[in-house]
DNA sequence: CCACTGCATGCCTTGACGGTTATATGCCTG
DNA sequence: CAGGCATATAACCGTCAAGGCATGCAGTGG
C-alpha cells in the first residue's frame, strides 16, 4: 500500500493531523479520536508498515511520530501536475478559447 | 470522497498520468488502459464528481481533461507537513538525539 | 511471583468498491 | 428512419478493509 492510499483514510489522516503537532502514545491518540484502542492499533499498523510513523518503546508505552520520507514522495508526485496552477493564466486563456470554439 | 480518497485508485492515478499529458476520449483512455469501458467510463464518474477531471461534449464523444482545483487542495493539504522535510537539519539532529537517550 | 497496564493480534461481521457483462441513451450517417 | 458508433448506466459478483470484541503478550509495580 503506498502512502496515498495509506492516507486516504480519514481516520488515518486524523491520526498523522494530530502527530503533525506533537508525538503521542497510542492511549493519547485513542483518547484523541474516540474510538477503541484496536482499531487505533491497527490503522497505525499500516502507517508503520508504509513508512509514514515510527514507533519509540518506552516503558510499556509507545511513542509514535511522524516520518518526512512518505510526504516527500507524495509531494514528488504532485509536482508535475503542479504545473497546472503555475501556469494558471496561460490555462485561463486557452479554458476561455476553448469555450469560444463549443 | 475527497480528492485524496479519489486518486488513491491506482487505476485513477493512471487516468489522471494520462491525462496530465493531453486531453482524451473515453476510448482513447480504454486503449491505453487495456480495461472494459465501463470500468473506465465509472472511473471518469468518480473523477469529475470529485471535480478532478471534466468532460467537452464533441458528437457521440467526451473529451476529458484534468482541472487543477483538487490538486491545488491536496497541495494546500500537504504544505504543513512539508516543514517537516525543509526543517530537515533541525529534525535530523532531534532524531539523532533521541536516538543517544534510547 | 502476581496483578495490572499498554499495546498488539485474531476472529468476525458488514459495508463499500472495482471489475465484468448486458443494456440504455444520444448522436451521426446513409 | 434505420443502423451503427461512443459513452453511460444497471445488475451482479468477488474481494477487501474498517470496526467491534475477546484475547495474547511484554514490561512494571507491589
Amino acid at each position: 500500500m503506498d502512502a496515498l492510499a495509506v492516507l486516504a483514510e480519514p481516520t488515518r489522516r486524523r491520526i498523522v493531523d494530530v502527530l503533525r503537532v506533537r508525538e503521542c502514545t497510542v492511549s493519547e491518540l485513542v483518547g484523541s479520536l474516540g474510538m477503541s484502542q484496536p482499531a487505533v492499533s491497527k490503522h497505525l499498523r499500516v502507517l508503520r508498515e508504509a513508512g509514514i510513523v515510527t514507533a519509540q518503546v518506552r516503558a510499556q508505552q509507545r511513542v509514535y511520530r511522524l516520518e518526512p520520507g512518505p510526504f516527500r514522495e507524495l509531494d514528488a508526485w504532485l509536482a508535475p501536475y503542479r504545473r497546472m496552477w503555475t501556469h494558471h493564466l496561460a490555462e485561463l486563456e486557452r479554458h476561455l478559447d476553448r469555450k469560444e470554439d463549443g
